[in-house]
RNA sequence: CGGAGUGUAGCGCAGUCUGGUAGCGCACCUGGUUUGGGACCAGGGGGUCGAAGGUUCGAGUCCUUUCACUCCGACCA
């Protein structure tokens, strides 16, 4: 893609309202947009490519899993919710609304009932299990106190799957397969994150992990072993043990965002909305469940807290809008634009998602292409200056901004080393 | 929902105390000079001052009501 035709409207000043790092950087770089009401917020062209990069991410692996993506209405019927009493626990949080006909609808905060209906539509037989369905697709939430940019706003992207099993152990199973498949999704995605023991809330059910961005700035406070894996949120752990209950080592308390979240569930679901299946002795039983969260549009915000510094982001490899920036130091100069271009077709040749900055306006010289680069948070950014004339190149890190001269027919096999 | 704060140009702000017909920076448009780290000069466009009502000869400013947004708490991907 080419600077000079995409709407990236980066600012120098940072806006009034924003607290986090994340929320910053995400508004100055140009990825979102205030909507103008609380906790909803338009995703600009870069902020759309990212949120689609880390969505196939997800889906990836997932469906390495074994998963099936579906897609089910953002309406959903308030009677769904109301076969299993979610309609007053949830209470203001989950937005309602009457069509024209006077029916009660809501906009979905999360789809348990909506996928236990989809499933016992279709599933009635133990042969046709276990099964794992999900799905990417917008939330509304009606928060008390939506904040801090896309880590909690109202409406945001999850990545909500549910299991069906015949029994508990096969239940147990695909719960610790979606733990193992978690730890893939977030470290593809370059997170520095811990698996902590937490506490059902709402979504109910027996046992849950979450899934924990390390960041000063989250709004979760967990305790962590250092001699093992161990780790709890303090929801469910005394904020004052010192020993770890697994191992006996030391435990320190430190802060996460909860960007997953995964949930034995049991029949809590099955059993009021009776879905049931026929087992082999043609008895009906109802379905036992699990259900596994992922805050898609918070991951952006989760990867911005963990990596950014005080020019802008940092974005990681899987995450990046664009793995290489291409900046032309003098737009006017003929054999710059066509090295330039040279470089931006053979990369694009080779599937390397890059960014040509072509800007040739006489209010962007080279200092604002740096400075956008900086801010925008590109892993690598190719500077074509005046080092042509000698075959070269200039090649920038983004996460240490280190520089580096690469001869021109060199360059793109370097880089892609480097993104390899 | 409790506590605190803020609403003035696309963004960041001043002006409000002490009423006199709206200003600065960034961004934007035109021309010129610049061009390897957010340039400079000159000119220009853009505002029912969150909304409604009131006081007054006159309201961004004073009074009343109301709405929205942000931050701190209790809840959540």
């Amino acid at each position: 893609m080419r600077f000079s035709r995409m709407l990236i409207p980066t600012t120098k000043e940072t806006p009034n309202d924003a607290v986090l790092a994340s929320h910053k950087l995400l508004l100055r770089a140009g990825f979102i947009q205030s909507a103008s009401g609380a906790g909803l917020y338009n995703f600009l062209p870069l902020g759309k490519i990212t949120l689609d990069k880390v969505r196939a991410v997800v889906k990836d692996e997932l469906d390495k899993a074994g998963c099936n993506e579906v897609h089910l209405p953002i309406v959903t019927p308030l009677s769904l919710w109301e076969e299993t009493g979610r309609a007053d626990k949830f209470g203001k949080e989950l937005l309602r609304f009457k069509d024209r006909h006077e029916n009660s609808f809501t906009l979905s905060p999360t789809n348990e009932e909506a996928m236990v209906n989809l499933v016992r539509q279709t599933v009635k037989s133990y042969k046709q299990l276990p099964l794992n369905v999900y799905q990417i697709n917008w939330k509304f939430r009606d928060e008390v106190r939506p904040r801090f940019g896309l880590m909690r706003g109202r409406e945001f992207l999850m990545k909500d799957a549910y299991s069906f099993h015949a029994t508990v152990e096969d239940m147990k199973r695909e719960f610790d397969l979606m733990e193992q498949t978690y730890k893939k999704i977030f470290t593809r995605l370059g997170l520095e994150f811990k698996v902590v023991e937490a506490d059902s809330g709402a979504i109910g059910g027996a046992g849950s992990k979450e899934f924990m961005i390390l960041a000063d700035s989250g709004e979760d406070t967990i305790m962590v072993c250092d001699s093992c894996d161990f780790g709890a949120n303090v929801e469910v752990i005394a904020e004052d043990e010192t020993k770890c209950p697994k191992c006996g080592g030391n435990l320190s308390q430190t802060k996460g965002i909860e960007a997953g979240h995964i949930f034995q569930l049991g029949t809590v679901y099955s059993e009021p909305m009776k879905a049931e299946f026929l087992n082999e002795n043609q008895k009906l039983e109802p379905f036992v469940m699990g259900t596994y969260g992922i805050g898609v549009s918070r991951l952006l915000a989760g990867i911005i807290e963990q990596n950014h510094d005080e020019k802008g982001c940092v974005w990681t490899k899987a995450s990046a809008p664009y793995n290489v920036d291409i900046i032309v130091a003098k737009a006017k100069n003929e054999e710059q634009i066509e090295v330039a271009e040279k470089i931006y077709d053979e990369l694009q040749a080779k599937g390397i998602d890059v960014l040509l900055d072509d800007r040739a306006d006489k209010k962007t010289g080279f200092g604002v292409k740096m400075k956008d680069f900086e801010l925008i948070g590109i892993n690598y950014a190719i500077v074509v200056g005046n080092d042509i004339s000698e075959g070269k190149v200039e090649l920038i890190a983004r996460k240490d901004l280190s520089k580096e001269s690469v001869s021109l027919e060199s360059i793109v096999d370097v880089l892609i080393e480097k993104l390899a």
